[in-house]
DNA sequence: TTGGAAATAGCATAAAGAGGTGAAAAGATA
DNA sequence: TATCTTTTCACCTCTTTATGCTATTTCCAA
């Protein structure tokens, strides 16, 4: 072990604030360099202490944990931020993610768990309660089913069609495109309505884009 | 603990099946109930031995782990695949989770941990080598930049109409929607065109959804 | 207080799109 | 061979859109 690992801690309730101070300055191997209530004064914490790694709760005063990380981030990239929270709904952990943070636990995480995780994060791991790694899992697993319900049976020309439409052309312009007569296109586009159950371009093209039969 | 996990497990290379076989057979709690090198016999097994946990190499003889995966899910979709492999690049990763896998451990896991992680998938988590995770976590920090490229000025009304628009509702609906004349929703679309620089409903819808200004 | 954007509305006209009907030619299939 | 599908085209009608011009009210800022 070279250098200490130094942790800022941003969380609002004083018990668990206290409690962490207290297992993270038991552990050696690690260097807690702050413990704040709130992220008021985060553009001067982040440049002046220098975190490895933020333990980040999300339901603070002021700035939320969410809002908070980006701005981490920005102020400097190569610190970790670990989100330690109560909350698992999928909204709050996809907008952490998406802000930059590279880990979410749960508060009832074991201490012993929690200091691995701070090494985890530290080497480059993102470490996850499990059960938030089964909610991003989800996420990927309910991508696909919407694709390929079923093609609705287009016909090759049809689709050619159907990708011009996607494209916002009009019936003029898919013609010409196409070197057919503007009443073949609406033939086709007729035949199109049919199949994908629509009446307008517009609801035409958003279902192919949404069931992604383009 | 009323009844034991019961284990299948999928793994060519016969040492490394060995192992495992010892190790979870030596451990209280779990019940391997079959140890194979390839999935050949993958539709016979699953319904036979009813597993509740799948431990799933990926690079085998004949089908591989990835393409077994949703096969098992097919076959019973209570059971937990846990894949458990050297690779880590992330198509297989990605693969393997639109697949239907529900962890993902490298095989220089320790044996506790992949005690741990058993029981993980068992009792409804994602347990996930945190190297992984981290490459997980990569993929949702790069989906945004394309986004908020500019939101053209539309004001809030405008807003308004355009989500109607892209819900592929014709004048009519939006102006009964919204409580306003035909009129008036033909009014803000001008508006909109001349901001976003199209001249059509599809073209807006379009520019609305590939910007997201939605 | 004057100017400007935002939201509302109306009228008019031309272009584009939607839907009905019909039909011919080519190819696939039963 | 007979039938079906696909692709092509035409004509007609009615509706919806696109666009030009104008106008009133409200609210905010210069």
């Amino acid at each position: 072990m070279e250098t200490k690992i130094r942790i800022l801690l941003y969380e609002d309730n004083r018990d668990l604030r206290e409690g962490m101070t207290f297992l993270l300055q038991a552990t050696p191997g690690l260097s807690l360099i702050g413990a704040f209530p709130d992220t008021s004064n985060l553009e001067m914490q982040i440049p002046g202490l220098k975190p490895d790694v933020v333990l980040m709760d999300i339901d603070m005063p002021g700035r939320t944990g969410i809002e908070a990380t980006p701005v981490v981030k920005a102020l400097r990239p190569e610190t970790q931020v670990l989100m330690l929270t109560v909350f698992e709904d999928e909204d709050r952990i996809f907008q952490a993610i998406r802000n930059g943070a590279s880990g979410y636990l749960l508060k009832r995480t074991s201490p012993t768990e929690i200091i691995a995780a701070i090494h985890d994060v530290h080497q480059g791991g993102s470490p996850m309660t499990s059960s938030i790694a089964r909610r991003v899992l989800h996420f990927f697993q309910q991508e696909q089913p919407v694709a390929k319900s079923h093609d609705y049976d287009l016909s090759p020309r049809e689709l050619e069609i159907m990708k011009s439409l996607v494209k916002g052309y009009s019936y003029k312009l898919i013609a010409d495109e196409h070197f057919i007569s503007i009443d073949t296109v609406r033939s086709h586009i007729r035949h199109i309505y049919e199949k994908l159950q629509v009446n307008s371009k517009t609801e035409a093209v958003l279902k192919a884009l949404k069931e992604k039969i383009v």
